[in-house]
DNA sequence: ATTGTAAATGAACGTCATTCATTTAGTGAA
DNA sequence: TTCACTAAATGAATGACGTTCATTTACAAT
């Protein structure tokens, strides 16, 4: 598939002049509670335009008065789970700290939310208010710790591309890296896999993601500290 | 959907006996290859079972008899896809250099083959023979540079998702951060937006990139330093 | 010649997203 | 009240797609 066909959010639940009661079974919000709540049931599998409007009690051809596209609804989705992003920790702790819990909690969120990522990662912010917001308190965190203007896209862009990849890590197998029958022609991959070694408590996708996490923090504040100095 | 529903390469080409001419006119061979040009020349989209079939002048049901679905052709195709990222650094260059131009030239290979990404990502590599020539060259690179077997693995799947997400912001289209009518409501970013610079000759890709992984490979240099001190 | 079998065929299925002509049911105006 | 308007819902239809399966083909060993 190429580099998803791309569109802001299409049809709009219609203006409404002042006082008209509303009538419509079906609006923007409907949709994205009925398309979070089948996918947090039952996976992306099952969100399909038939499902999706079969859990509203309504035709599918009707969704689409609303919505001008299963990428819409995609986009709908995506949205609402941005504002679970949490970016508390850029008001409230130096910024270290608040890029590993921000980094940490948009891991989390979106590793069960695996087919939203290329809509993240393609898609104009355009319309999504609560990407939007989430990206505001982000730079406004850079800012504050006195990262320059110029460079603060470029990092949160790096910080993403790493959670974008991790939240996919986190859905391997844990036999993701067995060699079976090939073992021989990579001895020293093999063994590297078989002594990987995680701190306690930590999967072996929580081990990776520490590790690459503080090493690209600790890389960034070291750009920061020699680009201000 | 789901994580991806995970099988090795399924139907083998036949095991054949010795001197018996063969008289197929399908294989791994020719349906990657065909595979790998239909996707080169018309995108993801045109990667269909019919599409492919026609490409090889066969129908559609007899690429069955050799691969068990179309997950297997994607399998087929990454693996193939593997042997065109240049580990050749690890054997010639410094560490840090080393790692620098693998990543370079992994996320070149797979930022034009985005549908793969999570085929990598979620997959063994059982079967996948140039993907784990790959995984040993830098594995055995990490391994002369000193680095201690319990964490490679580690190094490597943090490099690994950081790639993954630069590899989809190559295809971000140019006005991804545009926030539209929503542009008061997220100053500091839209200012932030409006003066990303980016050194000459990188484009918003390239200089998100440069940042992250000069990052990384700095940050995990450091964390080698401390740990064989 | 006969038999066995891997591989190819073509018709079918079920599942999707999406379109469209038509109907429904409130609303504002007459 | 009546009427006309219109947003929204319906249900039937379409075209792609991945996949299955009964059947046939053509070569190789016997």
């Amino acid at each position: 598939m190429p580099p998803v066909p791309v569109k802001g959010v299409g049809t709009k639940t219609a203006p409404r002049r002042a006082g008209r009661p509303p009538r419509a079974l079906l609006g923007h919000a409907q949709i994205t509670r009925a398309a979070l709540r089948l996918v947090t049931r039952d996976g992306y599998k099952a969100l399909t335009m038939s499902g999706l409007a079969k859990s509203l009690n309504v035709a599918p051809s009707a969704l689409y008065n609303h919505v001008s596209s299963k990428q819409d609804v995609l986009l709908l989705v995506e949205d609402a789970l941005m504002g679970r992003v949490d970016v508390s920790a850029f008001t409230e702790r130096p910024w270290e700290e608040a890029v590993r819990l921000w980094a940490h909690s948009y891991r989390d969120v979106f590793s069960a939310h695996l087919p939203l990522i290329p809509v993240i990662a393609l898609l104009p912010v355009t319309n999504a208010p609560q990407t939007i917001t989430m990206y505001e308190a982000v730079t406004d965190g850079f800012l504050r710790a006195g990262w320059p203007q110029e460079r603060i896209i470029n990092a949160i862009v790096a910080l993403e591309s790493f959670v974008f990849g991790s939240a996919y890590d986190v859905n391997a197998p844990g036999d993701i890296f067995a060699t079976g029958e090939l073992e021989d022609a990579a001895p020293h991959f093999t063994a590297a896999v078989a002594r990987r070694g995680n701190p306690a408590g930590h999967n072996d996708a929580d081990a990776a993601f520490a590790l690459g996490l503080d090493a690209m923090v600790a890389g960034l504040a070291a750009t920061l500290a020699s680009a201000t100095r």
